[in-house]
DNA sequence: TACAATTATGCAACATTGTTGCGTTAATAA
DNA sequence: TTATTAACGCAACAATGTTGCATAATTGTA
């Protein structure tokens, strides 16, 4: 077994990721946590903190992994819950809105894991702006 | 107003998303009209393919963009209808299993453009395997 | 507190995916 | 058949993510 040890460095990585308001991707993250690590350290962290359950990851609609905290789930229920979430096409920023209990029609062959529901669209901020 | 030229590449990349099963990474398309053109117009050519509403992208859980061909949608319907996709965590391969008509509760002040719906998990060819 | 075991890190180098500029080629309308 | 210009090829670049290996730092235990 493994002993996971809580560094500086993944202690700041979840903290920046914890208080912002829209998912993350590295290169904001690392630009958040800026000189603390190197940059393949984040992309190691990020990796742990996803299997500790911590945090999970979401794509926006340009292919940029995006990392969210994962506040009121356990365990258990956030291999199955539905994440709603806002890929805004102006400004790129991922935003989670809720969660969603949505009924799906899933083949029984397939082995569900996780369910990702996105809307691209413009945020209420870039509607302002625009 | 641009005139829309209908090149030999263009009609290969779109006989290839329509001929296939699951959805196509730009490599997968790439290797699969091999040496009728350039890797850099296959991007190009899938970006008009985009645009002119005859394919669209989805992305997979890894962050690639994939291209499924965009039958049973007019140019109308194809902006609010859902996509119901299944992305394989074993062979990465993304799968377009139905049309899924879902109640979505979003504030107001996002402007939806698309809904993209996808889970994640082990595909059946998969889990044959396995 | 000091030490040992091993997890975590930094650096360098590489892989993959996607983009841009520019000169040339080829599709289409007249 | 020719003119117009959309589409292409090539080269170079940019962004994101990965791997190997030597070194540093964390944590349980003495």
């Amino acid at each position: 077994m493994t002993i996971i040890r809580n560094t500086v460095a993944k202690k700041a990585v979840f903290e920046a990721i914890q208080h912002n308001k829209t998912a993350m991707s590295q290169t904001e993250i690392y630009a958040k946590v800026n000189n603390i690590c190197d940059r393949v350290t984040v992309y190691r962290i990020l990796e742990r903190l996803v299997k500790e359950v911590k945090i999970h990851k979401i794509v926006n609609i340009n292919g940029v992994i995006n990392y969210a905290p994962c506040n009121s789930c356990s365990h258990e229920q956030h291999m199955h819950h539905d994440h709603l979430h806002f890929s805004c096409t102006t400004c790129k920023k991922l935003t989670c809105i809720s969660d969603n209990h949505i009924a799906l029609n899933i083949p029984s062959n397939y082995q569900v894991a996780e369910v990702f529901l996105t809307v691209s669209g413009i945020c209420p901020d870039c509607l302002i702006i625009t």
